[in-house]
DNA sequence: TAACCATGCGCC
DNA sequence: AGGGCGCATGGTTA
């Protein structure tokens, strides 16, 4: 079956103009009427792709009125992307409104809809920029990759706007019981609850300190440096090595301080309603590709808070997630079979070990992480060298990903997105010609920190970019899959198996209880349709491992 | 006073 | 002298 694009532009006076790419004559719709034309060709015989400056604006309203889409070209994300890639010919994006297009943020959480007067985006259009974009992937010489790429990253799109639509279930009276049993009664605003004063007053006497603010760290490290503690920082790591009993009140206010600031009642009042947690994400928020959470941090939920988020009755939780992703990414897009051989089986870090590579398993997980990470010193680096002889594909590559960074050189992943330019990050800027010598010891030493750190960076990139692009393709398959699955005609997204969780390496589904053991096949399936597309036939396995739970913290991980 | 930075902790 | 994030606080600066 062909595709029919569909370009939507947002026009003034709530009106919408859409445009065909078959040739077929455009018109325009009143905004109101979108939901019914989108179902109506999305229940036909075309096989249609919405193509929109920003899924983010377009989907929610969509959700809200029953309509369900397939798949779409998510423009401001696709550009951005494009725009980096090392593969297109960057002449090709520009024209008329390109730095509009260029300047295009995500679409402010707190107001998801097109509905919200916003002129934002009016005037953009689509079908203008979609041209441009097709063009510059299919002139690339990465043209069925990147392809690729952008339908997986639009699809990422819509499950974020479909796991924030849906949101995660949550029980706040598990959360408000767990919060008084370390805490106490939920104080008044601005207040700290009873153990936290109570652990502060503890804190304060055995230092000889009343009325000490553990929070602040220069009063803090004062009254311990009186009392003979010399740190030269507070981490819980650095306290813990002190003998002293005020190590122990110290750490435990830290750990519920942090608790209760960051998942305590004031997290529950804004971001849990009705029964579900609904977190901002932000697809491709981190410049390898990772999504990053814009609110309510959906990608970091402490373990402490996981029993709150439980099934409806009658429902389950499948909670997948993939073992050792990015070093079997890594031995993917590297063809090391050594490697490879490895991450044929449920842990590759022990089949490392059993090869005779390292002598345990320790010593494999801290050897490739060192790699990927960038560990040159210590029993990290001294494992690295060791496996560089053993793997040298694997570890070739990601060191050739390091040299290339210190010599300032971008890197790209295997579906083709690039590295941001050296100096971007961090905001240091060049002084001047990159070629050019340094003026004196001083700039010699920050530009050698600066390349360092961004080949310390580039290492990293290439396996985490690609780690993400896999997971995009292993979402975006399972997103179709639930929706196949067998529901009543007509079912909303949320009265059938659908995802409430996506953690850069684990997904969680909301199910029926009799459809769980369909949920975990299809998930398997997708994490194996997801290697195929991205390393073909190679002899390479990624294994979920899945728990059928009620609550999100009995997932053995 | 707002905006920003540094620190520390949580997640992957 | 190990990568990517978000979020909270205190403390500083404009």
């Amino acid at each position: 079956m062909s595709e029919l694009r569909v370009r939507l532009s947002r026009l003034p006076g709530e009106r919408v103009a859409v445009s065909p790419d078959d040739g077929s004559a455009p018109f325009e719709l009143a905004l109101a009427d979108l939901p019914a034309h989108v179902a109506e060709v999305e229940g036909g015989p075309v096989r249609a792709r919405w193509v929109w400056d920003d899924t983010a604006r377009w989907y929610p309203p969509l959700l809200d009125a029953g309509v369900r889409v397939e798949r779409c070209q998510d423009l401001r994300l696709c550009r951005r992307l494009l725009r980096r890639a090392p593969a297109v010919d960057q002449a090709l994006l520009a024209g008329d409104d390109a730095e509009r297009w260029d300047r295009l943020g995500p679409a402010a959480a707190s107001e998801p809809t097109l509905f919200v007067t916003d002129d934002r985006a009016e005037h953009l259009a689509a079908d203008v920029e979609d041209d441009r974009q097709q063009r510059a992937v299919a002139t690339s010489s990465e043209a069925g990759r990147l392809a690729l790429l952008l339908a997986a990253e639009s699809s990422g799109a819509l499950v974020a706007a479909e796991l924030r639509w849906a949101g995660m279930p949550w029980r706040t009276d598990v959360h408000e019981r767990m919060l008084a049993e370390r805490l106490g009664p939920r104080p008044p605003r601005g207040a700290r609850p009873a153990r936290l004063t109570a652990l502060a007053d503890e804190v304060g006497t055995l230092l000889g300190a009343p009325g000490l603010n553990p929070d602040s760290r220069p009063e803090l490290m004062a009254a311990l440096r009186r009392r003979g503690l010399d740190v030269p920082d507070v981490r819980t790591w650095t306290l813990r090595q002190l003998d002293h009993p005020v190590v122990e009140p110290l750490v435990a206010y830290k750990q519920l301080s942090h608790l209760f600031a960051t998942n305590g009642w004031e997290w529950l009042d804004t971001w849990v309603r009705d029964g579900r947690f609904r977190a901002g994400y932000q697809p491709a928020g981190s410049s390898t590709g990772r999504w990053s959470s814009d609110g309510g941090g959906a990608l970091s939920l402490p373990a402490l808070v996981r029993p709150a988020a439980v099934a409806d009755d009658g429902w389950r939780l499948v909670v997948a997630d993939v073992a050792q992703l990015e070093p079997r990414v890594l031995a993917g897009m590297s063809g090391d079979l050594a490697l490879a051989g490895a991450a044929r089986g449920g842990d590759l870090y022990q089949a490392m070990a059993d090869a005779g590579a390292v002598g345990s398993r320790s010593d494999a997980k801290l050897g490739l992480l060192g790699a990927m990470y960038g560990a040159t010193s210590g029993e990290s680096g001294r494992l690295v060298a060791g496996l560089t002889r053993r793997y040298p594909r694997a570890f070739g590559l990601v060191e050739e990903a390091a040299r290339a960074g210190e010599r300032a050189q971008p890197v790209r992943t295997l579906l083709g997105r690039g590295s941001p330019p050296i100096g971007e990050e961090s905001g240091e800027l060049w002084a001047g010609d990159l070629d050019a010598p340094p003026a004196d010891d001083v700039s010699l030493a920050r530009q050698d920190r600066l390349r360092r750190a961004y080949g310390r960076f580039t290492r990293n990139f290439v396996v985490q970019g690609t780690g993400a692009e896999w997971a995009l393709c292993w979402i975006a398959d399972l997103r179709n899959r639930l929706w196949s699955l067998p529901a009543a005609p007509g079912a909303p997204l949320t009265d059938r198996p659908h995802l409430v969780a996506f953690l850069h390496d684990e997904v969680v589904v909301h199910t029926p209880e009799p459809l769980a053991g369909d949920v975990e096949r299809e998930a398997r399936a997708a994490a194996a349709g997801a290697g195929r597309l991205l390393f073909g036939d190679a002899p390479l396995d990624f294994p979920l491992s899945v728990s059928v739970v009620t609550s999100y913290a009995e997932a053995s991980k």
